[in-house]
DNA sequence: GATGTTATTGAGTGTGCGACCAATAAGCAA
DNA sequence: TTGCTTATTGGTCGCACACTCAATAACATC
Protein backbone atom coordinates (compact mmCIF):
# COMPACT_ATOMS: atom_id res chain seq x y z
CA UNK A 1 0.00 0.00 0.00
CA UNK A 2 1.14 3.37 -0.46
CA UNK A 3 1.80 5.80 2.55
CA UNK A 4 -1.18 7.35 3.36
CA UNK A 5 0.27 10.70 4.41
CA UNK A 6 1.89 12.45 1.27
CA UNK A 7 5.55 14.30 2.41
CA UNK A 8 5.93 15.72 -1.24
CA UNK A 9 4.05 15.60 -4.36
CA UNK A 10 4.42 12.96 -7.18
CA UNK A 11 3.82 14.33 -10.53
CA UNK A 12 3.36 11.60 -12.97
CA UNK A 13 2.48 11.70 -16.78
CA UNK A 14 -0.92 12.52 -17.16
CA UNK A 15 -1.36 9.14 -19.21
CA UNK A 16 0.47 7.38 -16.17
CA UNK A 17 -2.21 9.06 -13.76
CA UNK A 18 -5.12 8.35 -15.61
CA UNK A 19 -3.96 4.56 -16.23
CA UNK A 20 -3.55 4.63 -12.16
CA UNK A 21 -6.74 6.06 -11.56
CA UNK A 22 -8.81 3.87 -13.92
CA UNK A 23 -6.92 0.73 -12.46
CA UNK A 24 -8.17 1.91 -8.71
CA UNK A 25 -11.34 2.62 -9.85
CA UNK A 26 -12.13 -0.81 -11.38
CA UNK A 27 -11.06 -2.35 -7.84
CA UNK A 28 -13.75 -0.10 -5.85
CA UNK A 29 -16.11 -0.74 -8.65
CA UNK A 30 -15.69 -4.48 -8.30
CA UNK A 31 -14.94 -5.24 -4.96
CA UNK A 32 -17.39 -2.04 -3.14
CA UNK A 33 -20.00 -1.25 -5.90
CA UNK A 34 -20.09 1.22 -8.70
CA UNK A 35 -21.63 3.80 -6.05
CA UNK A 36 -18.40 3.59 -4.37
CA UNK A 37 -16.37 5.26 -7.29
CA UNK A 38 -16.47 8.99 -6.21
CA UNK A 39 -13.73 11.24 -6.60
CA UNK A 40 -12.85 11.29 -2.63
CA UNK A 41 -12.79 7.47 -2.53
CA UNK A 42 -10.28 7.08 -5.54
CA UNK A 43 -8.33 9.53 -4.37
CA UNK A 44 -8.26 8.38 -1.25
CA UNK A 45 -7.47 5.30 -3.20
CA UNK A 46 -3.75 6.80 -4.51
CA UNK A 47 -3.28 8.94 -2.03
CA UNK A 48 -4.22 12.06 -4.18
CA UNK A 49 -6.56 14.97 -3.77
CA UNK A 50 -10.01 14.46 -4.76
CA UNK A 51 -9.64 17.35 -7.07
CA UNK A 52 -7.03 15.59 -9.24
CA UNK A 53 -9.29 12.88 -10.09
CA UNK A 54 -11.65 15.83 -11.30
CA UNK A 55 -8.57 16.98 -13.25
CA UNK A 56 -8.86 13.72 -15.56
CA UNK A 57 -12.38 13.08 -15.12
CA UNK A 58 -14.35 16.35 -15.24
CA UNK A 59 -17.80 14.40 -14.92
CA UNK A 60 -17.60 11.65 -12.67
CA UNK A 61 -19.85 9.83 -14.50
CA UNK A 62 -17.28 8.91 -17.18
CA UNK A 63 -14.90 7.36 -14.67
CA UNK A 64 -17.71 5.44 -13.29
CA UNK A 65 -18.10 4.70 -16.93
CA UNK A 66 -15.09 3.50 -17.11
CA UNK A 67 -14.37 1.93 -14.13
CA UNK A 68 -17.03 -0.41 -15.12
CA UNK A 69 -15.64 -1.13 -18.68
CA UNK A 70 -12.10 -1.71 -17.61
CA UNK A 71 -13.48 -4.46 -14.91
CA UNK A 72 -15.77 -6.19 -17.23
CA UNK A 73 -13.31 -5.97 -20.58
CA UNK A 74 -10.27 -6.97 -18.03
CA UNK A 75 -12.92 -10.32 -16.73
CA UNK A 76 -13.92 -10.75 -20.58
CA UNK A 77 -10.37 -11.62 -21.35
CA UNK A 78 -9.56 -13.64 -18.69
CA UNK A 79 -12.66 -15.93 -19.20
CA UNK A 80 -12.62 -15.94 -23.32
CA UNK A 81 -9.35 -14.45 -24.64
CA UNK A 82 -9.90 -13.00 -27.53
CA UNK A 83 -6.79 -15.18 -29.42
CA UNK A 84 -7.33 -18.61 -28.59
CA UNK A 85 -4.93 -20.82 -28.48
CA UNK A 86 -4.72 -24.59 -30.00
CA UNK A 87 -7.33 -26.38 -27.53
CA UNK A 88 -10.90 -26.81 -29.33
CA UNK A 89 -13.78 -25.09 -28.69
CA UNK A 90 -15.38 -27.56 -26.65
CA UNK A 91 -12.54 -27.02 -24.14
CA UNK A 92 -12.46 -23.27 -24.22
CA UNK A 93 -16.38 -23.34 -23.60
CA UNK A 94 -15.86 -25.99 -20.92
CA UNK A 95 -13.46 -23.86 -19.16
CA UNK A 96 -15.87 -20.60 -19.24
CA UNK A 97 -18.02 -22.44 -17.75
CA UNK A 98 -16.09 -23.46 -15.02
CA UNK A 99 -14.88 -20.00 -14.11
CA UNK A 100 -18.51 -18.76 -14.75
CA UNK A 101 -19.74 -21.61 -11.89
CA UNK A 102 -17.17 -20.49 -8.97
CA UNK A 103 -17.35 -18.40 -6.50
CA UNK A 104 -14.98 -16.01 -7.70
CA UNK A 105 -17.14 -15.16 -10.40
CA UNK A 106 -19.58 -13.67 -7.72
CA UNK A 107 -17.64 -10.28 -7.81
CA UNK A 108 -18.65 -10.20 -11.35
CA UNK A 109 -22.20 -10.94 -11.13
CA UNK A 110 -22.56 -8.48 -8.76
CA UNK A 111 -20.59 -5.98 -10.54
CA UNK A 112 -23.10 -6.59 -13.84
CA UNK A 113 -26.08 -6.41 -11.66
CA UNK A 114 -24.48 -2.83 -10.32
CA UNK A 115 -24.30 -1.48 -13.23
CA UNK A 116 -27.37 -2.81 -14.76
CA UNK A 117 -29.29 -0.91 -12.29
CA UNK A 118 -26.99 2.00 -11.99
CA UNK A 119 -27.67 2.59 -15.89
CA UNK A 120 -31.23 3.57 -14.92
CA UNK A 121 -30.12 6.63 -14.06
CA UNK A 122 -26.52 7.31 -15.80
CA UNK A 123 -26.54 7.46 -19.76
CA UNK A 124 -22.54 7.40 -20.25
CA UNK A 125 -22.53 4.17 -18.11
CA UNK A 126 -26.00 2.45 -20.00
CA UNK A 127 -24.02 3.05 -23.30
CA UNK A 128 -21.29 1.42 -21.78
CA UNK A 129 -22.92 -1.22 -20.53
CA UNK A 130 -24.67 -2.18 -23.96
CA UNK A 131 -20.87 -1.60 -25.42
CA UNK A 132 -19.66 -4.43 -22.80
CA UNK A 133 -22.55 -6.98 -24.15
CA UNK A 134 -22.02 -6.30 -27.48
CA UNK A 135 -18.31 -7.38 -26.49
CA UNK A 136 -19.28 -10.61 -24.23
CA UNK A 137 -21.77 -11.86 -26.90
CA UNK A 138 -19.08 -11.07 -29.66
CA UNK A 139 -16.57 -12.83 -27.80
CA UNK A 140 -19.11 -16.19 -26.95
CA UNK A 141 -20.58 -16.07 -30.20
CA UNK A 142 -17.29 -16.33 -32.10
CA UNK A 143 -15.93 -19.12 -30.28
CA UNK A 144 -19.60 -21.27 -30.70
CA UNK A 145 -19.80 -19.99 -34.70
CA UNK A 146 -15.87 -21.83 -34.45
CA UNK A 147 -17.50 -25.18 -32.95
CA UNK A 148 -19.88 -25.12 -35.44
CA UNK A 149 -17.69 -24.63 -38.25
CA UNK A 150 -15.17 -27.19 -37.25
CA UNK A 151 -18.27 -29.67 -36.68
CA UNK A 152 -17.64 -29.61 -32.58
CA UNK A 153 -20.86 -28.23 -32.27
CA UNK A 154 -24.20 -28.04 -33.86
CA UNK A 155 -26.78 -25.24 -34.06
CA UNK A 156 -29.39 -23.34 -36.47
CA UNK A 157 -28.63 -20.37 -35.30
CA UNK A 158 -25.66 -19.69 -33.12
CA UNK A 159 -26.53 -16.16 -32.42
CA UNK A 160 -29.54 -17.26 -30.80
CA UNK A 161 -27.79 -19.75 -28.82
CA UNK A 162 -24.95 -17.31 -27.62
CA UNK A 163 -27.69 -15.10 -25.91
CA UNK A 164 -29.62 -17.90 -24.51
CA UNK A 165 -26.59 -18.83 -22.91
CA UNK A 166 -26.39 -15.42 -21.57
CA UNK A 167 -29.57 -15.24 -20.25
CA UNK A 168 -29.16 -18.40 -18.10
CA UNK A 169 -25.87 -16.73 -17.10
CA UNK A 170 -27.51 -13.37 -16.31
CA UNK A 171 -30.57 -15.40 -14.15
CA UNK A 172 -28.02 -17.58 -12.40
CA UNK A 173 -26.10 -14.44 -11.42
CA UNK A 174 -28.84 -12.20 -10.35
CA UNK A 175 -28.76 -13.48 -7.00
CA UNK A 176 -25.28 -12.81 -6.21
CA UNK A 177 -26.13 -10.53 -3.12
CA UNK A 178 -29.13 -12.37 -1.90
CA UNK A 179 -28.13 -16.35 -2.50
CA UNK A 180 -27.13 -18.32 0.85
CA UNK A 181 -25.79 -21.13 -1.47
CA UNK A 182 -27.93 -23.97 -1.43
CA UNK A 183 -29.30 -24.49 -4.45
CA UNK A 184 -29.80 -27.89 -6.16
CA UNK A 185 -27.40 -29.35 -8.62
CA UNK A 186 -29.47 -29.04 -11.12
CA UNK A 187 -29.86 -24.86 -10.92
CA UNK A 188 -26.75 -24.49 -11.05
CA UNK A 189 -25.82 -26.54 -14.08
CA UNK A 190 -28.46 -25.05 -15.78
CA UNK A 191 -25.44 -22.47 -17.99
CA UNK A 192 -23.82 -25.97 -19.19
CA UNK A 193 -27.12 -27.97 -19.84
CA UNK A 194 -28.33 -25.31 -21.90
CA UNK A 195 -25.31 -24.86 -23.41
CA UNK A 196 -24.94 -29.04 -24.15
CA UNK A 197 -28.96 -29.07 -25.00
CA UNK A 198 -28.71 -26.19 -27.90
CA UNK A 199 -25.04 -27.19 -29.15
CA UNK A 200 -26.33 -30.68 -29.63
CA UNK A 201 -23.54 -32.20 -27.16
CA UNK A 202 -24.49 -35.27 -25.06
CA UNK A 203 -25.08 -34.52 -21.52
CA UNK A 204 -21.59 -34.27 -19.63
CA UNK A 205 -19.42 -33.50 -22.48
CA UNK A 206 -18.65 -30.03 -20.87
CA UNK A 207 -17.74 -31.61 -18.02
CA UNK A 208 -15.69 -34.01 -19.28
CA UNK A 209 -13.68 -32.15 -21.22
CA UNK A 210 -11.65 -29.83 -18.81
CA UNK B 1 -52.91 14.94 -7.38
CA UNK B 2 -53.44 16.26 -3.74
CA UNK B 3 -52.78 20.35 -4.03
CA UNK B 4 -49.18 21.08 -3.82
CA UNK B 5 -49.69 24.09 -1.20
CA UNK B 6 -50.60 22.82 2.31
CA UNK B 7 -52.93 25.52 4.32
CA UNK B 8 -54.24 23.50 7.21
CA UNK B 9 -52.67 20.45 8.78
CA UNK B 10 -54.78 17.36 8.27
CA UNK B 11 -54.44 14.57 10.78
CA UNK B 12 -55.00 11.14 9.96
CA UNK B 13 -54.73 7.85 12.15
CA UNK B 14 -51.71 6.38 12.34
CA UNK B 15 -52.78 3.56 10.40
CA UNK B 16 -54.40 5.36 7.62
CA UNK B 17 -51.41 7.52 7.51
CA UNK B 18 -48.72 4.58 7.65
CA UNK B 19 -50.46 3.10 4.93
CA UNK B 20 -50.77 6.06 2.74
CA UNK B 21 -46.81 6.48 3.22
CA UNK B 22 -46.18 2.81 2.03
CA UNK B 23 -48.36 3.13 -0.66
CA UNK B 24 -47.14 6.37 -1.91
CA UNK B 25 -43.41 4.54 -1.29
CA UNK B 26 -44.02 1.85 -3.24
CA UNK B 27 -44.91 3.70 -6.59
CA UNK B 28 -42.04 5.62 -6.14
CA UNK B 29 -40.17 2.75 -6.01
CA UNK B 30 -41.80 0.85 -9.00
CA UNK B 31 -41.45 4.23 -11.08
CA UNK B 32 -38.17 6.09 -9.80
CA UNK B 33 -36.44 3.83 -8.23
CA UNK B 34 -35.46 2.53 -4.47
CA UNK B 35 -33.27 5.27 -4.00
CA UNK B 36 -35.67 7.74 -4.40
CA UNK B 37 -37.69 6.88 -1.97
CA UNK B 38 -36.26 9.51 0.37
CA UNK B 39 -38.52 11.18 3.32
CA UNK B 40 -38.04 14.35 1.10
CA UNK B 41 -39.40 12.58 -1.99
CA UNK B 42 -42.42 10.65 0.07
CA UNK B 43 -43.21 13.46 2.11
CA UNK B 44 -43.50 15.71 -1.13
CA UNK B 45 -46.09 12.91 -2.93
CA UNK B 46 -48.15 13.28 0.31
CA UNK B 47 -48.30 16.85 0.70
CA UNK B 48 -46.67 16.40 3.98
CA UNK B 49 -43.49 17.79 6.03
CA UNK B 50 -40.49 14.89 5.70
CA UNK B 51 -40.18 14.88 9.43
CA UNK B 52 -43.49 12.95 9.58
CA UNK B 53 -42.10 10.04 7.33
CA UNK B 54 -39.71 9.84 9.81
CA UNK B 55 -41.69 9.69 13.08
CA UNK B 56 -43.54 6.94 11.58
CA UNK B 57 -40.21 5.12 9.75
CA UNK B 58 -37.77 6.11 12.44
CA UNK B 59 -34.81 4.48 9.75
CA UNK B 60 -35.62 5.22 6.21
CA UNK B 61 -33.80 1.91 5.37
CA UNK B 62 -37.34 0.12 6.98
CA UNK B 63 -39.05 2.17 4.77
CA UNK B 64 -37.35 1.28 1.48
CA UNK B 65 -37.75 -1.95 2.57
CA UNK B 66 -41.34 -2.21 3.24
CA UNK B 67 -41.73 -0.01 -0.91
CA UNK B 68 -40.28 -2.97 -1.66
CA UNK B 69 -42.07 -5.68 -0.10
CA UNK B 70 -45.34 -3.76 -0.95
CA UNK B 71 -44.87 -3.62 -4.61
CA UNK B 72 -43.38 -6.78 -5.41
CA UNK B 73 -46.47 -8.67 -3.48
CA UNK B 74 -48.68 -6.80 -4.73
CA UNK B 75 -47.25 -7.93 -8.16
CA UNK B 76 -47.01 -11.20 -7.33
CA UNK B 77 -50.41 -11.53 -6.59
CA UNK B 78 -51.38 -10.06 -9.65
CA UNK B 79 -49.60 -12.51 -11.59
CA UNK B 80 -50.29 -15.84 -9.72
CA UNK B 81 -53.18 -15.31 -7.62
CA UNK B 82 -53.17 -17.39 -3.99
CA UNK B 83 -56.45 -18.55 -4.12
CA UNK B 84 -56.68 -19.85 -7.85
CA UNK B 85 -60.20 -19.76 -10.02
CA UNK B 86 -61.33 -22.98 -11.79
CA UNK B 87 -59.19 -22.55 -14.12
CA UNK B 88 -56.85 -25.51 -14.96
CA UNK B 89 -53.09 -25.19 -13.95
CA UNK B 90 -51.78 -24.84 -17.60
CA UNK B 91 -54.64 -21.45 -18.48
CA UNK B 92 -52.95 -20.19 -15.10
CA UNK B 93 -49.38 -20.69 -15.84
CA UNK B 94 -50.00 -19.68 -19.33
CA UNK B 95 -51.58 -16.61 -18.24
CA UNK B 96 -48.43 -15.65 -16.06
CA UNK B 97 -46.43 -15.87 -18.95
CA UNK B 98 -48.37 -13.76 -21.21
CA UNK B 99 -47.59 -11.21 -18.36
CA UNK B 100 -43.99 -11.97 -18.07
CA UNK B 101 -43.19 -11.48 -21.27
CA UNK B 102 -45.34 -8.28 -21.87
CA UNK B 103 -44.07 -4.69 -21.72
CA UNK B 104 -45.40 -3.67 -18.36
CA UNK B 105 -43.63 -6.07 -17.08
CA UNK B 106 -40.61 -4.23 -17.10
CA UNK B 107 -41.34 -2.04 -13.95
CA UNK B 108 -40.98 -5.21 -11.98
CA UNK B 109 -38.01 -6.40 -13.55
CA UNK B 110 -36.62 -2.96 -13.02
CA UNK B 111 -37.51 -2.92 -9.28
CA UNK B 112 -36.25 -6.67 -8.70
CA UNK B 113 -32.52 -5.77 -10.53
CA UNK B 114 -33.02 -2.94 -8.19
CA UNK B 115 -33.60 -4.32 -5.11
CA UNK B 116 -31.20 -7.01 -5.43
CA UNK B 117 -28.24 -4.90 -6.70
CA UNK B 118 -29.40 -2.37 -3.26
CA UNK B 119 -29.28 -5.32 -0.78
CA UNK B 120 -25.88 -5.02 -1.02
CA UNK B 121 -25.25 -2.48 0.87
CA UNK B 122 -28.75 -2.46 2.94
CA UNK B 123 -29.32 -5.53 5.08
CA UNK B 124 -33.19 -4.79 6.18
CA UNK B 125 -33.63 -4.76 1.92
CA UNK B 126 -32.20 -7.84 1.59
CA UNK B 127 -33.87 -10.26 3.78
CA UNK B 128 -37.00 -8.54 2.27
CA UNK B 129 -36.16 -9.59 -0.88
CA UNK B 130 -35.25 -12.89 0.30
CA UNK B 131 -38.90 -13.11 1.47
CA UNK B 132 -40.09 -12.00 -1.30
CA UNK B 133 -38.13 -14.87 -3.61
CA UNK B 134 -39.24 -17.41 -1.34
CA UNK B 135 -42.89 -16.03 -1.85
CA UNK B 136 -42.32 -15.85 -5.48
CA UNK B 137 -41.14 -19.31 -5.55
CA UNK B 138 -43.70 -20.98 -3.38
CA UNK B 139 -46.57 -19.44 -5.59
CA UNK B 140 -45.06 -20.47 -8.37
CA UNK B 141 -44.53 -24.22 -7.01
CA UNK B 142 -47.68 -24.41 -5.86
CA UNK B 143 -49.47 -24.22 -8.69
CA UNK B 144 -46.85 -26.43 -10.64
CA UNK B 145 -47.34 -28.84 -7.83
CA UNK B 146 -50.84 -28.91 -8.42
CA UNK B 147 -50.58 -29.21 -12.13
CA UNK B 148 -48.44 -32.46 -11.38
CA UNK B 149 -51.52 -33.76 -9.17
CA UNK B 150 -53.59 -33.30 -11.58
CA UNK B 151 -51.88 -34.84 -14.15
CA UNK B 152 -51.32 -31.82 -16.55
CA UNK B 153 -47.65 -31.52 -15.52
CA UNK B 154 -44.98 -33.90 -15.39
CA UNK B 155 -41.98 -33.70 -13.48
CA UNK B 156 -39.57 -35.52 -11.66
CA UNK B 157 -38.94 -32.65 -8.94
CA UNK B 158 -41.26 -29.74 -8.95
CA UNK B 159 -38.98 -27.43 -6.68
CA UNK B 160 -36.44 -27.82 -9.21
CA UNK B 161 -38.59 -27.09 -12.06
CA UNK B 162 -39.94 -24.31 -10.44
CA UNK B 163 -36.15 -22.33 -9.40
CA UNK B 164 -35.48 -23.31 -13.19
CA UNK B 165 -38.11 -21.21 -14.84
CA UNK B 166 -37.25 -17.91 -12.36
CA UNK B 167 -34.13 -18.36 -13.15
CA UNK B 168 -34.69 -17.96 -17.00
CA UNK B 169 -37.05 -15.09 -16.11
CA UNK B 170 -34.58 -13.48 -14.17
CA UNK B 171 -32.01 -13.72 -17.27
CA UNK B 172 -34.18 -12.38 -19.23
CA UNK B 173 -35.76 -9.06 -17.16
CA UNK B 174 -31.96 -8.84 -16.15
CA UNK B 175 -31.84 -6.46 -19.53
CA UNK B 176 -34.59 -4.52 -18.59
CA UNK B 177 -32.68 -0.53 -18.40
CA UNK B 178 -30.17 -1.39 -21.65
CA UNK B 179 -32.22 -3.57 -24.38
CA UNK B 180 -33.61 -1.94 -27.30
CA UNK B 181 -36.41 -4.61 -27.55
CA UNK B 182 -35.44 -6.18 -30.55
CA UNK B 183 -34.62 -9.56 -29.15
CA UNK B 184 -35.19 -13.13 -31.17
CA UNK B 185 -38.43 -14.40 -30.71
CA UNK B 186 -36.95 -17.62 -29.88
CA UNK B 187 -35.07 -15.50 -26.97
CA UNK B 188 -37.88 -13.73 -26.03
CA UNK B 189 -39.67 -17.15 -25.98
CA UNK B 190 -36.97 -19.02 -23.35
CA UNK B 191 -39.05 -19.02 -20.39
CA UNK B 192 -42.00 -20.67 -21.71
CA UNK B 193 -39.92 -22.89 -23.51
CA UNK B 194 -38.33 -23.99 -20.61
CA UNK B 195 -41.64 -24.68 -18.95
CA UNK B 196 -42.73 -26.84 -21.91
CA UNK B 197 -39.92 -28.83 -21.53
CA UNK B 198 -39.43 -29.19 -18.11
CA UNK B 199 -42.82 -29.84 -17.66
CA UNK B 200 -43.43 -32.42 -20.28
CA UNK B 201 -45.38 -30.33 -21.92
CA UNK B 202 -45.28 -30.11 -25.88
CA UNK B 203 -44.39 -27.41 -27.62
CA UNK B 204 -46.92 -24.52 -28.06
CA UNK B 205 -49.15 -25.84 -25.33
CA UNK B 206 -48.93 -23.02 -23.63
CA UNK B 207 -49.26 -20.67 -25.64
CA UNK B 208 -52.99 -22.24 -27.04
CA UNK B 209 -54.38 -22.04 -23.85
CA UNK B 210 -55.11 -18.91 -23.29
C1' DG C 1 -66.67 24.47 25.77
C1' DA C 2 -62.50 23.03 28.13
C1' DT C 3 -58.80 19.55 28.19
C1' DG C 4 -55.34 16.23 27.02
C1' DT C 5 -53.23 13.26 23.72
C1' DT C 6 -50.37 13.05 19.89
C1' DA C 7 -50.04 13.69 14.87
C1' DT C 8 -47.65 17.12 12.53
C1' DT C 9 -44.64 20.89 11.77
C1' DG C 10 -40.39 23.85 11.58
C1' DA C 11 -35.87 24.47 12.30
C1' DG C 12 -31.44 22.80 12.83
C1' DT C 13 -27.32 19.24 12.82
C1' DG C 14 -23.92 16.65 10.49
C1' DT C 15 -22.35 13.95 6.46
C1' DG C 16 -20.94 13.03 1.72
C1' DC C 17 -21.33 14.20 -2.79
C1' DG C 18 -19.73 16.77 -7.48
C1' DA C 19 -18.05 20.82 -9.19
C1' DC C 20 -15.16 24.92 -9.35
C1' DC C 21 -10.88 27.73 -9.06
C1' DA C 22 -6.87 30.22 -7.58
C1' DA C 23 -2.42 29.09 -5.67
C1' DT C 24 1.50 26.01 -5.65
C1' DA C 25 5.43 23.20 -6.97
C1' DA C 26 7.41 19.37 -9.83
C1' DG C 27 10.14 18.52 -13.53
C1' DC C 28 11.43 19.43 -18.25
C1' DA C 29 13.76 22.52 -21.49
C1' DA C 30 16.58 26.33 -22.60
C1' DT D 1 20.74 28.09 -13.22
C1' DT D 2 16.39 30.20 -14.87
C1' DG D 3 12.03 29.89 -16.69
C1' DC D 4 7.71 27.74 -18.23
C1' DT D 5 4.28 24.43 -18.48
C1' DT D 6 0.94 22.06 -16.01
C1' DA D 7 0.12 18.35 -12.62
C1' DT D 8 -1.43 18.83 -8.09
C1' DT D 9 -3.14 20.98 -4.08
C1' DG D 10 -6.32 23.30 -0.77
C1' DG D 11 -10.24 25.45 0.01
C1' DT D 12 -15.05 26.64 -1.03
C1' DC D 13 -19.78 26.36 -2.70
C1' DG D 14 -24.30 24.34 -3.19
C1' DC D 15 -27.05 20.40 -2.90
C1' DA D 16 -29.46 16.25 -1.03
C1' DC D 17 -29.62 13.13 2.39
C1' DA D 18 -31.10 11.01 7.33
C1' DC D 19 -31.86 12.16 11.74
C1' DT D 20 -33.27 14.92 16.13
C1' DC D 21 -36.37 17.58 18.91
C1' DA D 22 -39.03 21.25 20.83
C1' DA D 23 -43.18 23.75 19.46
C1' DT D 24 -47.77 23.53 17.56
C1' DA D 25 -52.48 22.39 16.41
C1' DA D 26 -56.08 18.82 15.21
C1' DC D 27 -59.31 16.14 17.16
C1' DA D 28 -61.47 12.91 20.49
C1' DT D 29 -63.09 12.80 25.02
C1' DC D 30 -65.14 14.54 28.82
Amino acid sequence: MSSSVQGKRIRKSPAARRAEIVDAAATVALTEGLECVTLRRIGEALGVRPGLISHYFPSAEDLVAEAFGSAASAELDALLPAERSGATATQHLARFFAHAEGEAYDDISRLWINARHLSRYRSVLRDRVAEQEAAWRGRLGDLIRQGVERGEFHTDDPGVTTVQILVVLDGLGAHANTDTGNRPEAVTRMAVTTAERELGLTSGTLAASL
